[in-house]
RNA sequence: GUCCCCAUCGUCUAGCGGCCUAGGACUCCGCCCUUUCAAGGCGGCAGCGCCGGUUCGAAUCCGGUUGGGGAUACCA
């Protein structure tokens, strides 16, 4: 929403405000508010009025702002819009669980405190001291609005919907109409949830004479089970989670984009947050709810990944690193071994997490490298030999260079004693990262340096030897 | 239950009456490249929910139906 809400913003000059909404004091969750600043500023998405960095129309917090809201009820009320409600909750549960028994069409309040008096109300069942206001919607209250995305909608007709809390605090439905008109919202993006909801809205503005802002109802994001997205369900939900994962936040930004928005022209689906604002437009959003679905978001990440600069890359991989525990310390001699092996896992990386790991060896010690013992099962016989001829070439090779290294391997190996590629680098490799599997291996021979590739060589080698090979 | 929103490959989508024997992307599967794994290149599988209408002609328009989602709170 947020993405849409700046987007629409700068391409209009206008300014984004983000409000905190805290009227429900039964929900507040600790940290959530601050979670909230950390995930846009992380997207490159920071409002330019918030609660944290202030503005014109301070406080952007509802909660600090509950004195601003009373003038607004009271006069509604005198103007016969509003009218004071005691009814206790006990007495709405049963009223509603009544309506649903009985199957009726319409499962509003039955207005019972409408035109009373506290003490005539009060001689009556289901009393609470402390009421609630409640908007006296009219019957013929306009049901259809233009919506910016889906054009005409039409909304169900709403009930007494309460305006005033009983602990004094406002609704949503009372505190958004009177926040958005008095901080100059002129255009309301928010979730296809709120449509229901927008006739109440509209009366609201209508009654304290004000104009209307324009409405977008986004669709709303999905489970892969298609319900409503949810923490419980989805860790994704938490968009610092994506973080945690060691994705790219200008990747994270490119793939929500794409998951209610067309890609650009000539189906380009990779494009930056410039490009997405130029060619911005309401009406190209979809109104079908997508599934969260992370596939495309990984291959993403790596596009991402792959174009940005070696060190700045590098830099990630460390900021990750040390953010995540991947790393304790950071040092020099690390920085310098990390930025030479960036670029020789750059295109195999679908995110930053797998980047240490993937280079571990590197930091490993030559005798307590952890070898696979199934790497090492699967070589062939021709391992003992390529081990030996591999150590005696090497030790002879001064130039220790990857061009080098590999045409000296290359020539004894392959030209000379007729062994597959795939076989005679095979053993160097187990040897060099105990894995079947590793970054490119004459650049990692350039970058462990002689005297540690050969160390590895002559350990493996007599691993085997020891082991007694099978085949 | 009632009301509202929505409906194209598994997923994200293009399509807005003929250009559609429905295009792209991701995933998956082959092949090529290749010292492993990737990346890259080439190719493939796969979709207009269903039934009626309107029309010379429907993925596109209308109605119904089914399916999914949302709302129905002193939650947002």
């Amino acid at each position: 929403m947020a993405l849409f809400d700046k987007a629409w913003a700068i391409k209009t000059g206008g300014a984004f405000v983000l409000r905190i909404e805290d009227t429900d004091q039964a929900r507040l969750v600790e940290g959530s508010e601050q979670q909230i600043y950390e995930s846009l500023r992380w997207l490159g998405l920071d409002a330019d009025e918030s609660p944290e960095v202030g503005g014109p129309y301070a406080p952007y917090k509802q909660s600090e702002r509950l004195d601003t809201y009373r003038p607004y009820v009271d006069q509604l009320i005198e103007a016969g819009h509003a009218y004071y409600c005691w009814c206790s909750g006990e007495r709405l549960a049963q009223m509603r669980a009544d309506q649903q028994a009985s199957k009726q069409a319409d499962t509003g309040y039955d207005r019972l405190c409408l035109g009373k008096t506290r003490e005539e109300r009060a001689a009556l069942p289901g009393f609470s001291e402390t009421p609630v206001v409640r908007m006296l919607i009219p019957e013929d209250v306009d049901l259809t609005f233009d919506d910016l995305i889906r054009g005409q909608v039409r909304a169900p007709m709403p009930d007494d919907q309460v305006i005033l809390k009983a602990d004094g605090f406002p609704t949503y439905h009372l505190a958004v109409v009177v926040d958005d008109h008095l901080m100059g919202i002129t255009t309301v993006v928010r979730g296809e949830e709120w449509i229901s909801s927008t006739p109440k809205h509209r009366l609201l503005y209508r009654w304290l004479g004000w104009d209307e802002p324009d409405y977008a109802h986004m669709p709303l994001l999905r489970n892969p089970d298609k319900s409503k997205i949810s923490k419980r369900k989805n860790p994704a939900a938490r968009l610092l989670w994506f973080r945690e994962q060691g994705y790219l936040p200008e990747a994270l930004r490119n793939f929500l984009q794409l998951l209610a928005y067309p890609p650009a022209e000539g189906d380009q689906e990779v494009s930056s947050f410039t490009e997405f604002v130029e060619q911005f437009d309401w009406s190209k959003i979809s109104t079908v709810g997508p599934i969260f679905d992370t596939k495309k978001l990984d291959w993403l990440n790596g596009v991402y990944l792959r174009a940005l600069p070696t060190d700045e890359l590098a830099d990630r991989i460390i900021e990750y690193a040390l953010a995540s525990g991947q790393l304790a310390e950071i040092t020099p001699a690390r920085t310098e071994v990390i930025r030479a092996a960036t670029p020789l896992i750059a295109e195999r990386l679908v995110t930053l997490a797998e980047a240490m790991p993937k280079i571990a060896f590197l930091f490993a010690d030559d005798e307590s490298l952890p070898i696979n013992p199934e790497a090492v099962a699967k070589l062939t016989s021709d391992a003992p030999q390529a081990l030996d001829a591999g150590i005696e070439v090497l030790g002879e090779l001064d130039d220790w260079r990857t061009e080098s290294i590999q045409s000296a391997l290359k020539t004894r190996l392959v030209d000379e004693m007729g062994l597959k590629p795939k076989f005679a680098f095979a053993p160097e490799r187990v040897a060099l990262t105990g894995e079947q599997v590793s970054p490119p291996l004459f650049e990692s021979m350039e970058i462990l340096g002689k005297q540690a590739t050969l160390a590895r060589l002559r350990r493996l080698r007599e691993l085997i030897s020891a082991g007694g090979q099978s085949q």
